[in-house]
DNA sequence: CTGAAAGCGCTAACAA
DNA sequence: TTGTTAGCGCTTTCAG
């Protein structure tokens, strides 16, 4: 029925194992018995069959990413970023929605373990304190993209969110602005506390005090932000720096509603930069930075590590220099970023 | 290292091939012996491995998602939907973009069937000829999702275009507008000519001649909409009916820049109802209809398949009345829609 | 350069 | 109700 290795050997007229050395291009095979097995492979349409070849190797081609939301832009420009790196190495994509529920997140891991993926993409927020346990349990290559570590014992790829924060809090200043809100999701991810972080250090250069009522938590999607500008209003801001699009979208068009001009009474510029910024009118300004690059580069990295892995557990000498891009213990990699102005700011 | 199956045998004192009953809730099993077999198996903290059993088995409890593009905001959200019936029936994804390519498309393909997957969910346009000629060889069951097949011998999940566009035009028919306009991305796709056979339908119920040159062919994202409303306004049409959101959130743009007024001069209402139709201003109309539910009901449909099969190739008798709700041969189901009136139209 | 053979960890008859 | 055993299709030493 199905075609095997077996059935290769036979037409073929060599073991078995020859034809899993022409399969995996092992070089030692003399040219003419290659071209023969090669000939009969085509012939037979023989297609090795990856289960069984990932039982007996212990490799998969085959990666897991897990993730808060697939249907979130930001989210899949990143999975797509993966996909076309995962695909240049002949990796597989396994994709998991861990809903924001570390319980599931739990049993993700879990049914990646059980899947014997060769790594693991953690995209989104910041990992839960005993999903990481968890993960470092496993001993599967971890690397995070657009989060981070707090105790950088997981690589991960992301922009330097502290000093795109900086930067733009800084350039604000410069120009005089004194009210400069933020607004962000998640009080206690890390990526939330590094741009808090950046925007107080600048604040620190300007001698301004850092007024906490600026900092408006707990938006994230268009729907949650109707009540924004309200907030946003209250406390007085010139300026206005969402970490989400969707959040910037949503205050702009409360400013349309109520009649209130921007960039000239209110500033906005966003964080994230999804394609959903150049869909708008005004066009927002933003935080320039490739998600999608951030998806591959993190596929990247990963296939080093889990080469690098494969090569210490076969106790073979391996090439640490492969990741000397990393930063900060070899870990992170920061990708560049810039502000670029479009329309809703001055 | 690894603790497999054998461990958890020796430790409870029993066989392997009760530890495996046990693992998968064969009822022939003493209470007892279950949970002695349940504990140690806790103790030991040991999970399946799920390559060895996707081996033994020929079930590998996981299914591949092809589509066109992962960062596209329709894809997504149907792949939200696939995720969570997946979940709740244990299976994994893996996910594959096309790039509308349908030579990688045959590279997914093989690379799915290497991978033994139980079933395949096709997302997005319309497959090519030879890409279903390849996936009928394959033997793997498959279900379109958001697309259509022309000989109907697919499984498919879709709600009836043809239905949806005869209703929006008899209704703007009624409404006594005369130039109604198509935007679709693709005059060879199933879906764009069952979308224009009920817009001719409608119009032929009305004695209303066609005309094709109101009928705008090749757009289908923001960017390459530019230059749309130049066509719209060069046919003189009244209303326009797209058949992406982006499209239609690009022509609304134009309006704007032009000082156009909608919908007064112009009417526009979309098919595609990403969650892209809510952040707009004015919001659009649209053909309201749940992308989210397609990838869901796709997922469940396609595990029936799959039961279905299985019980055929094992000779067992099986229920196709499982599959009553599929019409059309039993190969489509068609989930409703209806017209949504919001800024864009009268 | 090639082959023989021992698994990889599990399932699924078949016996008992 | 439980155990024995023969694979699933491939990789990978180890010999030669």
């Amino acid at each position: 029925m199905t075609i095997t290795i077996y059935d290769v050997a036979r037409e073929a007229k060599v073991s078995m194992a020859t034809v899993s050395r022409v399969v995996n291009n092992n070089p030692n095979v003399k040219e003419a018995t290659r071209n023969r097995v090669k000939d009969v492979i085509k012939r037979l349409k023989y297609t090795p069959n990856a289960v069984a070849r990932g039982l007996a190797s212990k490799k998969t081609t085959t990666i897991g990413i897990v993730l808060p939301d697939i249907s979130d832009l930001a989210s899949s420009e990143s999975v797509s970023g993966i996909e076309s790196v995962a695909n240049m190495y002949k990796y597989n994509i396994i994709l998991a929605n861990s809903c924001h529920d570390s319980e599931i997140e739990k049993e993700i891991f879990n049914s990646f373990m059980s899947k014997q993926v060769d790594g693991i993409i953690y995209l989104g927020h910041s990992m839960s304190e005993s999903s990481k346990r968890y993960v470092e349990g496993m001993n599967i290559p971890v690397v995070l993209a657009g989060n981070l570590d707090m105790d950088n014992k997981l690589y991960s790829i992301n922009i330097d969110y502290e000093k795109a924060s900086y930067d733009v809090t800084k350039e604000f200043l410069e120009k005089k602005r004194k009210k400069i809100s933020l607004v962000i999701s998640s009080f206690e991810s890390q990526k939330a506390q590094r741009i808090i972080s950046g925007y107080k250090k600048a604040l620190d250069e300007f001698k301004v005090d850092f007024d906490s009522k600026l900092i408006i938590d707990g938006y994230k999607t268009y729907k949650e932000s109707s009540q924004v500008l309200k907030k946003i209003q209250q406390v007085k801001a010139e300026v206005v720096l969402t970490m989400f699009d969707e959040v910037a979208l949503s205050i702009i068009h409360q400013t349309q509603d109520l009649g209130i001009e921007v960039p000239k009474e209110l500033e906005i510029i966003s964080f994230e930069n999804t394609k959903l910024l150049a869909m708008t009118r005004p066009k927002i300004s933003s935080i320039f930075h490739p998600i999608f690059d951030i998806g591959a580069v993190s596929m990247r990295i990963l296939t080093k590590v889990i080469d690098i892995e494969k090569a210490k557990n076969k106790g073979e000498e391996y090439n640490e220099e492969e990741l000397t891009e990393l930063d900060n213990n070899g870990r992170e990699l920061y990708l560049p970023h810039r502000i670029v102005h479009r329309q809703t700011t001055k």
